[in-house]
DNA sequence: GGACAGATTTCATAATCCGGAAGATAATTC
DNA sequence: GAATTATCTTCCGGATTATGAAATCTGTCC
């Protein structure tokens, strides 16, 4: 192993933490890392100790800690996440001519970061703050299928949003399974009648950190070229946008 | 020992690289953390494996790296340093009636972070992006005593600014000492004739991160009450700063 | 009360870390 | 340009820590 193994560890379950901008139990930071249960304590509980991981001991959940804030603070100035987002969504809007977004947040609860409209014939099907489910939406599969573990069987009971939607525990898991392959997931009526979207995975090192995609209205999206080309074409953007995220 | 020692050595000086807001070689580092030499190469490099550090080759220096500054943008903090410094700042300018100023940076190269003009009798004595030389000013003695190693013999010879400058290698080492056990460090016009100041450490955890100090006319600071019992009410702010700095 | 998910603890083994000392390399001096 | 000095880098045997499967504990929901 060419890096430090326990320290790189460490750093990624800090990654996870941090990036997944929510309180985790520790079970959703085994699933995001793939790592012993116990492995995982153990480096959450050192992490805890140095004060880079704050811990709640009545709810259990694990969150960025005041040394890491500290940290946060000292080296602030380059500009925020937005600035980095920002631009690049509104490249996807204009290039793609519809709605772009991007999504954080590991497992479920994946909350909405930022969006951009398109200069023409666009509408926002999103808005922030806007909590993506994680078997109905592009977004939401994408982090899923990419951060999560291979679908925890007895999930809380996915909802039917639409005919369309997706709930059978096998069939989620064969879904996941080909967003894998692919590389990116698309949605069509599963979550409003009518939209489809598509999503790609952000992803720096091991950890996806967010998704990056774009919603519109269904038929303009399937008469603007074939839906596997354009998802492609997201991949990349979001490999760029993933670059801009390890300066 | 209570903390993983391996893991918070390596997170002492991730701290002592990302507050000292410079890029340092390694005997600075070395200096600061008080640790073995070949203990704190074989740690940076570590840190450097996991892009926690960023090491650049030609100058042999050591800075914040490409994952830890994501960690910062991840981190959507309360705001900046300046945020939590400014009203520190404006209280110990109130209350002691004189300019305050914070400076950062360990070792040479001290930068000052802030300052604040009180309302009344006030002037300016510093300025944004002043350097503070090591051995000449409050905020510099103050950092050099207590994240500095020992004072390494043979430094670049110390410049006598004034006659009251202390230049002598030994007497420069007593009077460190004599900083370190009072807390504290006092200025009578070693830089600036008749200009008077007092800085304190901002010290978190076992860490000097900033100088917190007050500067102002010597007549007016000797009328004011005991130097030395306004210099403890300016440590106690120092401590109360270094508190909010660990949220 | 039983079934269960999640959080801790245990423990023998394996891997990592430690730091003094020696070896390289770069910068400076004479 | 050779000697000197400061700094960086590598070595290595002994001390320490990490690892992860399994067992245990602890709440929660039927």
């Amino acid at each position: 192993m060419s890096r430090s193994d326990p320290l790189d560890r460490a750093f990624r379950i800090l990654d996870i933490v941090v990036c997944a901008g929510r309180e985790m139990p520790l079970v959703d930071i085994v699933a995001a890392c793939r790592l012993p249960q116990s492995t995982v304590f153990r480096l959450a509980a050192h992490l805890v100790d140095s004060g880079m991981l704050a811990f709640d001991e009545t709810r259990k959940v694990y969150g960025p800690g005041p040394r890491c804030r500290r940290l946060g603070l000292f080296l602030r100035g380059r500009g925020t996440l937005r600035d980095i987002v920002d631009p690049v969504l509104a490249d996807v809007a204009r290039r793609f001519a519809e709605t772009a977004f991007c999504v954080t947040g590991a497992g479920d609860g994946n909350r909405l970061l930022h969006h951009s409209v398109p200069e023409v014939g666009g509408r926002a099907f999103v808005h922030p703050g806007f909590e993506f489910p994680a078997h109905a939406t592009a977004a939401g599969k994408v982090i899923r299928a990419f951060s999560g573990a291979p679908e925890p069987p007895g999930e809380d009971l996915p909802k039917k949003f639409q005919p369309a939607t997706v709930t059978d525990q096998d069939a989620l898991e064969r879904v996941y399974g080909e967003i894998r392959k692919a590389g990116y997931a698309l949605n069509d009526s599963e979550y409003d009648p009518g939209v489809f979207s598509m999503a790609a995975p952000v992803r720096v090192g091991p950890e996806t950190v967010a998704a990056l995609g774009i919603v519109g209205p269904r038929d303009r999206m399937f008469s603007a070229g074939d839906p596997h080309e354009r998802a492609r074409m997201l991949v990349a953007a979001a490999d760029e946008l993933a670059a801009l995220l390890c300066l």
